[in-house]
DNA sequence: CTAAAACCGTACCGTACCGTACGGTTCGCC
DNA sequence: GGCGAACCGTACGGTACGGTACGGTTTTAG
């Protein structure tokens, strides 16, 4: 039971890190050539070794699920936004930010994988994409808006629709474009104005004039 | 040449279309396990004449899409939306419909297959599907809110802008959880009542408050 | 009624890929 | 230096599936 054991739920060791960014990277590349003897030898490893890492092929996608999200975590909002150019400022980062994460090519190509494999119910990478991306941005934004209301900035009754029509102000109709191929430009500059865009229309519906 | 040949871009027979809802039932049914033994033993017909009739298995997928949008498309909707109530009442018929569809089982396992497909850079079933979807609702729609902007009911610089607006409001988060396979419930009173919060909220944004 | 065309069912081939086995090699440890 | 564990590279078995071939049957046309 050395170090390079199976890894189930545990982190990583730094060999394990390289063969799960040699899976992300093929994805990228490769699209749906994901085999396990191409994930060898771009990892140069052998099989005998993922399969012993990593139990199985779903299980070498679920590492790469959780390996890919645990870096895509970014800082903490904070959530004493008291004033209505701090609040939307937060707001503007966090749009930022998730408009970057959608549309990155690593982020589509699992997305992709998480997809089809939720076609077939003998795995459950598709839930855990959900609780790595769209719940959990879900977490960490509610209490920003949480507070937002609290310092008389915001309202609404419930958090959740609230947070579901901001989530659908910010992506449209971005990801399921960029998922079924379609050849978006997508710009730092347009994600940036793209997602001041949609905080002034979130204040706009649930701003409150004045306090 | 009889009327038995390759379909390509034609009306399929009678008896292609049972074979077409053969392979949208064995979709939303068995999910991936979509073969082409699988289909010849659900339709009854043999291999041999599937490839006759659509080529190959990416040919059969892609009259598939064909058939599934081709049954998909409603009603025009009337341009003619003078007052606001009428106005608002297209919008919700729309959204409406749109819940509808990507909330139906047929319209989830075409787009999982679609999204698939696109990683691979073989086929264009992707491009097929947001022509016949994404971009098909933005030529039906975008009539209707110019002619509510024509009426001085809508304020708006730039349709497609305000169009995909509409697209975040009403579909926000639902079509990439049930991508993913999230178990939404998702019934007809709540689509209606999530169409009409919609329509409310691009009203308020788009609204012109008095003409 | 007959002949040709279309079609069904099934057997078959080639390939791709998952998972395992095994010999050879590197590396830590005593 | 020597021993064992981990690991690399590769070869192999099993299987699933796309596509083709073919005999037998139904349908259609004259």
């Amino acid at each position: 039971m050395a170090s390079g054991s199976a890894i189930h739920d545990a982190t990583p060791s730094v060999r394990q890190q390289a063969v799960l960014d040699a899976v992300l990277d093929l994805m990228v590349e490769e699209g749906d050539q994901l085999t396990m003897d191409a994930v060898a030898r771009r990892a140069s490893c052998s099989k005998e070794t993922l399969y012993k890492w990593f139990r199985d092929r779903d299980g070498l996608l679920t590492a790469t699920v959780r390996w890919q999200a645990s870096r895509v975590r970014t800082g903490q909002y904070e959530a004493h936004a008291l004033d209505v150019a701090a609040l939307s400022e937060s707001l503007r980062d966090f749009a930022t930010t998730w408009l970057g994460v959608i549309s990155s090519r690593a982020s589509i190509a699992l997305n992709r994988i998480a997809i089809g494999d939720a076609a077939s119910r003998k795995s459950n990478l598709g839930s855990i994409v959900l609780a790595n991306g769209r719940f959990a941005i879900g977490d960490r934004l509610k209490p920003v808006l949480e507070a937002g209301r609290a310092a008389g900035l915001l309202a609404f009754d419930d958090t959740e629709t609230a947070f579901r029509t901001f989530f659908g102000l910010v992506g449209r109709d971005v990801q399921i474009r960029l998922l079924l191929g379609d050849a978006i430009t997508f710009d730092a500059a347009e994600i940036r104005r793209d997602a001041a865009r949609a905080v002034e229309q979130f204040l706009a519906l649930y701003g409150q004039p004045k306090r």
